[in-house]
DNA sequence: GCATTTTGCTAACTAGAGCAAGCATACTTA
DNA sequence: TAAGTATGCTTGCTCTAGTTAGCAAAATGC
């Protein structure tokens, strides 16, 4: 049932040993930084525990990382959504208004699509179906 | 220990099934939705026990609503994090989109703004404070 | 009136996150 | 060489997130 099997896990932990590797920083030095058990963040390295977003805070803090960036590894947050939106789309905009419903999200989108429609020459786009970006 | 302790777990309770009720759907029918148990979500709606990100990305699809606004409610996102990204990029994205005529733009934000417009009984981003109970 | 469904909830259980204690190997320093 | 320490890891254990089964009260139908 579990979405990110132990693929986005193991990224993490990759990410999470690179990370403390190259602060120079033992298992037990960044665990205690971080207020969690070496044993426990040694398994996380190791891909073998999953942490939860609360340890994932923690860990941030430690490693002098951003916690949005573990998220995005650990598979809890959209990167489009953890990249500081300075650039501007359309549909990833609507798409993630959480204002809307995903009805009214349909109709916007098709709205806008069907307005760039226009000026793409001849481009055949798959007219109703909402296409997921990312 | 937990520093969340009871008090955002409430808060984030509450918004849950606010969100329930003001789609007027039943336990049963988000619980089913979200993928979770119906006791379950209920006592995450009522604060007894604390979801975790995986939960609340799921409770986010079924209750139409971001995920990361939930996370902001169960204190494991920072509030400006995912603040800008949301009602105030919609329109900004329009506007600023060389491809829209102006007349095209007017449309879009017409249409975007009587969506939103319907949800100031429902708002999406509480203040937390003041509840309007209908 | 009574039966059926729908509502939210309680109780008992399972699985896994996260912990403390301890082990084996490698690196010091005397 | 041997004593001391730092490294990462294994072993059990506790606690709680999340489950299935089932309950009482309210709504709906016959």
């Amino acid at each position: 049932m579990s979405p990110n099997p132990l693929n986005e896990l193991g990224s993490l932990g990759d990410y999470l040993r690179e990370q403390r590797q190259s602060a120079k920083l033992s298992l037990r030095q960044v665990a205690e930084l971080a207020g969690i058990s070496n044993p426990y963040l040694s398994q996380i390295e190791r891909g073998l525990k999953r942490p939860s977003a609360e340890i994932l805070q923690q860990l941030a803090k430690g490693l002098e990382v951003s916690a949005e960036s573990l998220y995005v590894k650990a598979g809890i947050l959209d990167e489009e959504f953890a990249h500081d939106p300075e650039a501007l789309d359309v549909r990833r905009a609507i798409s993630h208004d959480a204002r809307l419903t995903a009805r009214q999200k349909k109709t916007l989108l098709d709205v806008y699509d069907s307005f760039v429609e226009d000026l793409d020459s001849a481009p055949a786009k798959t007219p109703a179906t909402t296409r997921t970006p990312r």
